[in-house]
DNA sequence: GCGACAG
DNA sequence: ATCTTGTCGC
């Protein structure tokens, strides 16, 4: 039976509830390969409408096939956003309307890649182990620029080309080219993905472009929540 | 105390 | 994250 989750997990009411809750989630991240067979892959993002007063976050799910990377399903939601953006504090402005929007799925993803980090994190919890652990999915960090940690050794300009992202004498993530003349991406494991698995999702899923299929398609998927919404419909208008 | 700082 | 078309370069 899945345990109910501490609502301070979710949505926590200060800053300093926020941090002990990484905290004990941070406990709860699996670094090694837990995963069955990957039949369907997931994609994960979120949009804002800059200046937004409402602050709304939409949310979006898409679902992939593997190995065709076809989307065959997605999902989106939009919520109120409960806190601002706070670098280390991602998880809590984004995983409630991610929750949503995954919860209305007919069928789950198998792996999902998320916008964001893994535990490339000041507590080891960004958003992709965040995610990751609330739902016990596997996840993997998917992210364009540095949160914490530097770049060890020279990057090369080929696809595939990593060197790992060093903080405090740790390796928390890959830094990985996976294109010419395009600046790398930081993956690290979300939950239940070993280091060196979670950059082979990503080189699997690579189209030609910057970010990996699922990824890209659940940016396109977010945007175009975003700009639906409040769209009139042509049975509501009179 | 000062800077850094995913999306 | 978001604002935005064309444009320069591989």
């Amino acid at each position: 039976m899945p345990e109910p989750l501490p609502p301070d997990w979710i949505d926590p009411p200060d800053l300093a509830t926020a941090r002990a809750a990484q905290v004990a989630l941070a406990a709860r991240v699996v670094t090694e390969d837990a995963l069955g067979p990957v039949r369907l892959i997931g994609g994960v993002d979120i949009s804002n409408t800059r200046f937004d007063p409402e602050n709304l976050v939409f949310a979006a799910v898409v679902v992939l096939s593997w190995p065709g990377l076809d989307v065959v399903a997605s999902a989106s939601a939009v919520r109120r956003a409960t806190m601002p953006y706070i670098p280390g504090f991602l998880g809590f402005r984004e995983v409630p309307a991610l929750l949503e929007a995954w919860a209305k799925l007919a069928e789950h993803p198998d792996l999902v890649l998320v916008d964001g980090h893994g535990v490339a994190h000041p507590r080891g919890l960004g958003i992709a182990s965040h995610l990751g652990v609330v739902l016990d999915v596997p996840s993997i960090g998917v992210a364009k620029s540095p949160l914490v940690g530097r770049p060890e050794g020279e990057l090369g300009e080929e696809p595939g080309a990593a060197v790992p992202l060093v903080w405090k004498g740790r390796t928390l993530a890959s830094v990985l080219r996976t294109r010419r003349r395009s600046n790398p991406l930081y993956i690290s494991p979300g939950h239940r993905v070993s280091p060196a698995t979670a950059v082979e999702w990503v080189l699997r899923c690579g189209t030609g472009y910057r970010l990996p299929e699922p990824t890209r398609q659940a940016h396109l998927a977010a945007n175009a929540a975003r700009r639906a919404h409040g769209v009139a419909k042509p049975e509501a208008v009179e």
